[in-house]
DNA sequence: CGTTCGATTGAGGAAGATCAATTAATGTGG
DNA sequence: CCACATTAATTGATCTTCCTCAATCGAACG
């Protein structure tokens, strides 16, 4: 369940946020989100859900910080993690048209979210036009994103599947400021493998080689920790994963 | 498991749906958008480009008729079908973001689009609030679908989701008031294929089956045209493709 | 009427799932 | 703090699904 009573006396804005350029356009956007809409504030933790399908819409929800997941379930109780977001992120977009959230939103870590009444942004951006741009913006990247989810999904093998899914967590972090040397993965390589269409062990194995070809590294302490070097090694492993058996040379 | 806490999940509350006539919520709806904005109309043809990846983003389409597909395309030459599109759907949204278009949007058949320039579209939402509400609506339609999308990719066995294929094309008919008795399918095996994350060969074994189970017929001439003489056989195969295998008896 | 493209069907093979055993991390109560 | 239980991760052995390759057939078209 929710907290419904936001507990943080001492402000909790965590994020080392992009003092320099990397993470700069997240910065703004959510200074400007901020400003413009005073949006109620609220620290989570993991395992907290933000809203749940079937829940009655009314809010939209800015991610300032954490890492979260979108969990759809159907009728015959298939339950997959179909969504990622970060820092920027919104959360709550299925709900507009169904009035009906269509999905779990899922804290995987401790972050701040605000909230904001979907009638109260659009009261604001009748008056600020830049905060729809914003909006319209926000939901594009969802769509576009989405599209490239279900590509890897349909045409990547599942080693390719989580090259190509470290790579993008690392190219999410970059985006936001953060550092992508090392990354703590707030998934278990059963949701990994849920979220990419193939088993845990799949997962196992894929990282396990990833590993053994040095493309990305693992911390002393726990394997939950992934080091990725040079993120465009990931890259080049994927492609490697598509290029064709080389020619037996007989 | 996937949730740390287990709150009572109440089943996904459908849309609201049928009202009286079939289809007469989109017709309302292209109505308001066409006397609202006066778009620019315009009768496209089986392989025509609505727009492509890469192009500068200015319009969206509004689709009065005709059947369309979304096809991604990557820097290493991957090429998928990502999306289907039918009348009262938008193309263009992906291109928001990033002021073009994330990729190519194609007409599978004749039909009439409304194109409209996306300034001219917010001016005319800041004069009709409801105008930006069927914008917002439509955009969040897209995006929980193409979760939907992505959860059957990764959730259902080949033969279940060329049944679920075939579901969603006719659910779709049915919400815009046309025959889901017999459609014709304006993509080849291989598109289906694509689109479903499998190969053309996949394709026809579980059509085939679907037929041998008299799930679905094939017209007298050729096997474009599908019979589907009750959508809820498609649905109640899907869910056979995942019972358990019935236990032996020994 | 032949050519071409799309669809079907079969045989064999490979990627990944399943089943199972082991090890590593995490947590719990004494 | 340690013994124990619990959960996550790894790794191996087998099995299934689906892909690949190939042949055939039908429909559309010039």
């Amino acid at each position: 369940m929710l907290n419904t009573v936001p507990p943080p006396k001492t402000a909790p804005v965590l994020p080392i946020a992009g003092n320099t350029c990397a993470g700069q356009q997240t910065a703004d956007t959510l200074k400007l989100l901020c400003e413009q809409l005073g949006p109620q504030r609220r620290v989570v933790h993991t395992g907290d859900v933000i809203y749940q399908a079937g829940e009655c819409f009314s809010n939209l929800y800015i991610l300032n910080s954490g890492f979260f997941k979108i969990v759809n379930l159907t009728a015959d109780g298939r339950e997959q993690v179909v969504g990622l977001k970060f820092r920027g992120d919104w959360l709550g977009f299925d709900g507009i048209a169904g009035s009906h959230y269509a999905c779990d939103a899922v804290a995987m870590d401790t972050g701040e979210i605000w909230m904001v009444s979907y009638e109260a942004l659009l009261a604001a951006c009748a008056v600020h036009p830049a905060l729809l741009q914003v909006l319209h913006s926000a939901m594009s990247r969802e769509i576009a994103h989405d599209r490239d989810s279900l590509m890897s999904v349909c045409t990547l093998p599942a080693d390719a599947r989580v090259a190509e899914f470290l790579r993008h967590w690392a190219d999410s972090l970059a985006e936001r400021g953060m550092r992508t040397d090392e990354i703590t993965l707030r998934m278990t390589r059963a949701e990994i493998g849920n979220y990419l269409g193939m088993t845990l062990e799949s997962v196992s194995r894929a990282l396990s080689r990833l590993a053994r070809d040095k493309v990305i590294g693992f911390a002393s302490k726990g394997r939950r920790d992934v080091q990725i070097p040079d993120v465009g090694a990931l890259s080049a492993f994927v492609q490697r994963c598509l290029a064709p058996p080389p020619a037996m040379l007989q």
